[in-house]
DNA sequence: ATGGTTGTTTAACAA
């Protein structure tokens, strides 16, 4: 069977519900993770998912912040909201598809401007973050088996990731401190699925800043929003695709939708 | 080097 899986942080749900819906008229992905939903669970638009065929969802809201959810059309074997940091913050939850696909959504914390935990208690709560995902993926959910990890990470790793190496070591999303964290906790298991696809040196971009006058002509892009497999869903890989050109929509989130297509 | 924008909620904070 063929699997769609799209990821996108739609910064608020509710404002962008619009951009939702023609998202799946033209992807028809089987399954969205979304990401920055920014709606107290009572109050996501799960109706207009629901009309489209979405009637399985996992969904973790909190007002006015963060807010991650899994609207599925492929049934859910179990699906859960977890924790992280002793925080009741709404960045994680994970479903098992039908047949045994274990999908995790994240939204990691994007850390504040200064990138020292000392002094930035945001940097010191993300790569606490990282360290716990780090150790909960060595301990009690190993990545083995089918398992599908996506989600806004808030870290680009890789100097191709970036516009700008050099003028992003010093920045929160590119600091070694992070992109050391963010392999750790790949390495706990994960391949990463886009670079598979597209190896470095290609540079690629998953969130352009709202602060630039033209984001496509300074294209000062970073790749936050990340799909990662398990070796043992490496053979089924088919393509990824990120929709650049959601960018450039009316009311654009700063993110665009990143899909994977697997052979399950 | 600095400031630039957007969303939620309504002045301030998060990104």
């Amino acid at each position: 069977m063929s699997l769609r899986l799209t990821t996108w942080n739609i910064n608020s749900v509710r404002l962008r519900i619009n951009l939702a819906t023609a998202l799946i008229e033209r992807l028809q992905p089987d399954v969205i993770c979304l990401q920055e939903t920014k709606v107290p669970d009572p109050m996501f638009p799960l109706k207009p998912f629901e009309k489209l065929g979405y009637t399985h969802h996992v969904v973790a809201g909190q007002k006015g912040y963060h807010g991650v959810a899994i609207l599925s059309r492929w049934p859910f074997e179990a699906s859960e909201r977890r924790n992280w940091c002793g925080k009741e913050d709404a960045r994680h939850v994970h479903a098992t598809l039908r047949g045994g696909i274990e999908v995790h959504n994240f939204y990691i914390p994007a850390g504040g401007d200064e990138p020292d935990p000392s002094v930035n208690e945001k940097f010191a709560h993300k790569l606490m973050f990282l360290d716990e995902a780090t150790d909960w993926f060595t301990g009690r959910c190993r990545p083995d088996g089918r398992m599908i990890l996506v989600g806004d990470l808030n870290v680009a790793p890789s100097e191709f990731d970036v516009w700008s190496h050099k003028q992003l070591l010093n920045v929160v999303s590119h600091t070694p401190v992070e992109v050391e964290k963010l392999t750790a906790l790949l390495k706990t298991g994960w391949i990463d699925a886009i670079r598979e696809f597209h190896p470095e040196p290609e540079k690629l971009y998953s969130w352009w800043s709202y602060r630039a006058k033209d984001w496509r002509e300074s294209n000062r892009g970073r790749r936050l929003d990340h799909i990662w497999v398990t070796p043992e869903l490496k053979s089924s890989l088919r393509s990824v695709h990120i929709l650049d050109e959601a960018r450039g929509w009316e009311r654009a989130s700063d993110h665009v939708p990143v899909t994977v297509d697997l052979e399950v």
